[in-house]
Order: structure tokens, then C-alpha cells, then sequence
DNA sequence: CAAAAATGTACGCGAATTGAAAACATATAT
DNA sequence: ATATATGTTTTCAATTCGCGTACATTTTTG
């Protein structure tokens, strides 16, 4: 707590302000706590984050998902979604080599 | 504005406040915009959300990740996870079938 | 084990900020 | 053109904030 309340610059009253739910931070400083413990803000606010589409995700050059450590690139989530379609296609239709009913 | 207000039971007034950037709403406030908007709050923040690493969703039976509007199932993830690594190891080393050096 | 140092918790107050009503401005409808 | 709805700014009582200070508890150390 004390380390948390220097690494923030702000006093260990306020600090503890917050902590014990007594006293609400700015923005400012909610943001601040986020980046200190490495989440996001709304985990700090016990708030359940909307779900990510993946297919929205396939647009943008940087998806926010790592594998290993190491950033998913665009084409290895497009060949997940089409790995995946497929899978899906296959459980609902009986079964794969007697596909048409 | 007049409805987002009325919907978030506050006044005109004090929704205005929030969009001019002048007054900075509470955390429930905060909250409540994020709902009505179906976003989160770390994206009104305008902070980068941090990256998920896959193998970090296994565990859990919930993952947040959607594809074509369907939840992501666990094996489905876990399929992914592997698909991808071997995937990437194959571009590493030469070529598949000559795996061994 | 006791004293000292560090850390955690509570209190109090000046300063800053909030929420909202009211006034004013602009846009839309009749 | 006038009325009505919507957007924006101002103002102020009430609330809340940040932090210094005091007190409590834990940890260190000689």
C-alpha cells in the first residue's frame, strides 16, 4: 500500500481512501491504478467486459490477443475463424462424410 | 444528449457536462454511460485495453470471446491454441517435412 | 523482549469539484 | 413567425477530495 501510493505520487491517506472504499479516485488516478497493476479499468471497477467478436477483430492490424506471449497476427485469426467455422459446420451436420442428409 | 441524459436518470445539465469535458462523472455514472452504450469503460477512457493472452482464458468457462455471435467454447479455444502453436512452428523450422536439421 | 522503524488506518479541514436549476442559445417543428 | 424541443453556459449549495496529522498495528533489530 504504501509502495502502491508512491508509485501513484499521491499520499498513502488517499491511497487508503480508496482502498477501503471511503473515498473515490478521479479518473486521473483510476487510470493510473489500471496501468500500475497491468488491468484494465474496468476489472478495477468489477465490471464484466463486453465479449470481443472476433470477427471485428480481424479489420484492425493489432487484435489485442497474444498467444504465448506473442501477438496474434491478422492472418493467424483469420485461419482460426475459418478453422472454426468449419468445425462447427461439421457437429451440426450428422456427421462429415455422409454430410447431405 | 436529452435522452442519453433522461436515460441515465441525471440531469441534462450534468450529462453536458460530462460530453464538454468540463465535469467528470462519478464511477457509477461512468458505469452506467458504459451499459448504456454498450462499450466499456476502459474504451470511453480512451485507454488502450490490455492484450489477452489465450492461454490465460483456458481455465475459465467463460472467455469473453464470441465468434459469429456465439460464445467461444473452451475446446474450441483450446483446438485454437494448439492449431496456432504447431502452425507457427512449422514456419520456423525449414520446412515440415524435413522437420530435423 | 523491548525499543524503534515501518506500515496501515482513521480523522479533520481547506480546497476543489459535483449535480442540477436556471438562464440563455440554437435548432426544429407547426 | 412563433412555439417547442434540444443544446450550452452560468451559478451556487452541497458534497467530496486530497492530504497532513494523529493514532494503531505490525515488523525489524539490537
Amino acid at each position: 500500500m504504501q509502495e502502491a501510493a508512491d508509485r501513484l505520487e499521491i499520499a498513502k491517506s488517499t491511497y487508503a481512501g480508496y482502498e477501503y472504499g471511503y473515498r473515490e479516485p478521479s479518473l486521473q488516478a483510476l487510470s493510473d491504478i489500471a496501468d500500475l497493476f497491468e488491468t484494465s479499468v474496468d476489472h478495477i471497477l468489477g465490471r464484466s467486459e463486453p465479449s470481443l467478436e472476433l470477427t471485428k477483430l480481424t479489420d484492425k492490424d493489432y487484435n489485442g490477443l497474444t498467444l504465448d506471449g506473442t501477438p496474434l497476427t491478422k492472418e493467424e485469426l483469420i485461419d482460426f475463424i475459418t478453422f472454426t467455422r468449419m468445425k462447427r459446420e461439421m457437429t451440426t451436420k450428422e456427421t462429415f462424410i455422409k454430410k447431405e442428409a
